[in-house]
DNA sequence: TCTGGGGTCCTAGGACCC
DNA sequence: TCTGGGGTCCTAGGACCC
């Protein structure tokens, strides 16, 4: 029989923040998503005044501050830097890992003694804590499925030992189907909101009725995906640990505007910069786009004007150079737009993405001795010494005024030299 | 009056995840 | 005034082929 473990940090970008303020230790704290829009991570103490995930930051700000809540913008660059630092602690204790998303990892713990599981568990836990800082919680189970659901348990019950780890395999069958008879399907991974109504309308109410209903019916009235979920519940292992993150399929940079945009100019600009960072991102896969598509929308929460509207444009043969993709992204542009509109957001895909190896060629494709790849290779490589965006197309703008709003950033603290409290000194 | 069978590919939309 | 960003997979239906 398979185990997997699946860790997880606990309010993963709050925990990173609380790393390097001790003031925030006891205090509830959130994060905030671009542009300072919606809450997008919240510690318990935040969960406890009643902060929701996903909520608009000004519907909550006044009661939030009341409470005593710290806010901050998110700091992508210092979350990255932590995750890696997290998962490379979790690795030690597992010949394979899954990075399943930037503050989880699957394990597999073939091999070890059963018996040890759950303080292996533990052992897990105090050392992540001690050499990142980070608290984290683990579930283990005979399935990938039953393993988050044990994640989820260990989070819930202070009661299974080692506190903030719970292994289902100990747990016996009947005390099981009662933690399931109380769990809603919804916290089932793999069923989101709609199935869970749609279930619970069929008289599937909890996921111990969800286990235990027939098997094929759900695949025809649902999908086999979902099947494959009730497998899993059942023991079934249908879902192996992924260890080889695949190439992208497609790779979208977008983002929502600090204020309202109203010139082309300011829009070329922000779809130039989107599509330079696009090209960044394939270029690290070593990949090449077929295609780009552009979006761009009004706001869709006021009464402005409406406006939305996207267009592609395929690309002569793939290509990975900033300066086609670019290109490519304005012409789009310049197809969609529409004058005297109030644009709230836009955005670059890349498209049709294939290894840059094995491309087709045309007749009249650059020789080698004017080698477009060496050039971004030469961009690529001033960028990661000197800061992203150091070397960037002219038409990604200098005043960039269309640029999304952080005013609650912390620093960089483990990325940027003039961010390290004692450089400051 | 009679109007096959089977396959592939593409796209849009819906669902999920973090 | 203020509402995120980036992915994947599956399915149904239409177009097209022999």
């Amino acid at each position: 029989m398979a185990t997997f473990a699946l860790v997880d940090v606990n309010s993963f970008y709050c925990s990173c923040e609380r790393v390097f303020d001790v003031r925030l230790q006891d205090v509830p704290v959130v994060v905030l998503s671009n542009n300072d829009g919606c809450v997008i991570a919240r510690t318990s103490e935040a969960k406890a005044l009643g902060i929701k995930m996903g909520e608009p930051w000004f519907k909550v700000r006044d009661m939030a501050q009341r409470g005593g809540v710290k806010a901050y913008s998110s700091n992508y660059a210092l979350y990255a830097d932590m995750s890696q630092r997290c998962m490379t602690v979790l690795s030690q204790f597992a010949s394979s890992v899954e990075v399943y998303s930037i503050d989880e990892s699957f394990l597999a713990l073939d091999g070890h003694d059963p018996a040890r599981l759950a303080s292996l568990g533990g052992e897990i836990r105090a050392r992540v804590l001690q050499w990142t800082g980070l608290p984290v919680g683990v579930g283990i189970a005979s399935t990938k499925t039953l393993a988050k659901f044990a994640n989820h348990l260990a989070k819930k019950h202070p009661a299974f030992t080692p506190a903030g780890v719970c292994n289902l395999i100990d747990v016996p069958p009947a005390r099981l189907d009662k933690l399931l008879a109380a769990t809603s399907t919804e916290d089932i991974w793999g069923v989101g909101r709609r199935l869970s109504a749609r279930l619970a309308a069929q008289g599937i109410e909890d996921a111990l009725a969800l286990r235990d209903a027939p098997a094929d019916q759900i695949r025809t009235r649902y999908s086999v995906v979902l099947e494959r979920t009730i497998l899993e519940m059942r023991g079934v292992s249908c879902l192996a640990l992924e260890e080889v993150m695949p190439d992208r399929k497609e790779i979208v940079v977008s983002r929502s505007f600090g204020r309202p945009v109203v010139e082309l100019h300011e829009l070329r600009e922000a779809v130039a910069s989107y599509a330079t960072r696009a090209s960044e991102k394939l270029r690290r896969q070593a990949g090449a786009a077929g295609g780009v598509s552009v979006f761009l929308h009004t706001n869709l929460f006021n009464d402005d004007p409406r406006y939305s509207a996207s267009t592609a444009v395929q690309l002569v043969e793939p290509s990975a150079d900033m300066r086609e993709l670019v290109g490519a992204a304005c012409a789009a542009l310049q197809r969609l737009f529409r004058p005297g509109y109030r644009y709230a957001k836009a955005g670059v895909m890349l498209l049709d993405l294939a290894p840059a190896a094995i491309r087709q060629e045309t007749l009249w494709s650059p020789s080698l001795s004017r080698d477009p790849a060496a050039l971004m290779r030469a961009v690529d490589g001033i960028n990661k010494r000197m800061g992203r965006g150091t070397l960037r197309t002219a038409a990604a703008g200098q005043r960039r005024a269309w640029s999304m709003r952080r005013q609650r950033l912390s620093p960089c603290y483990t990325t940027r030299w003039q961010d390290v409290p004692m450089a400051r000194a």
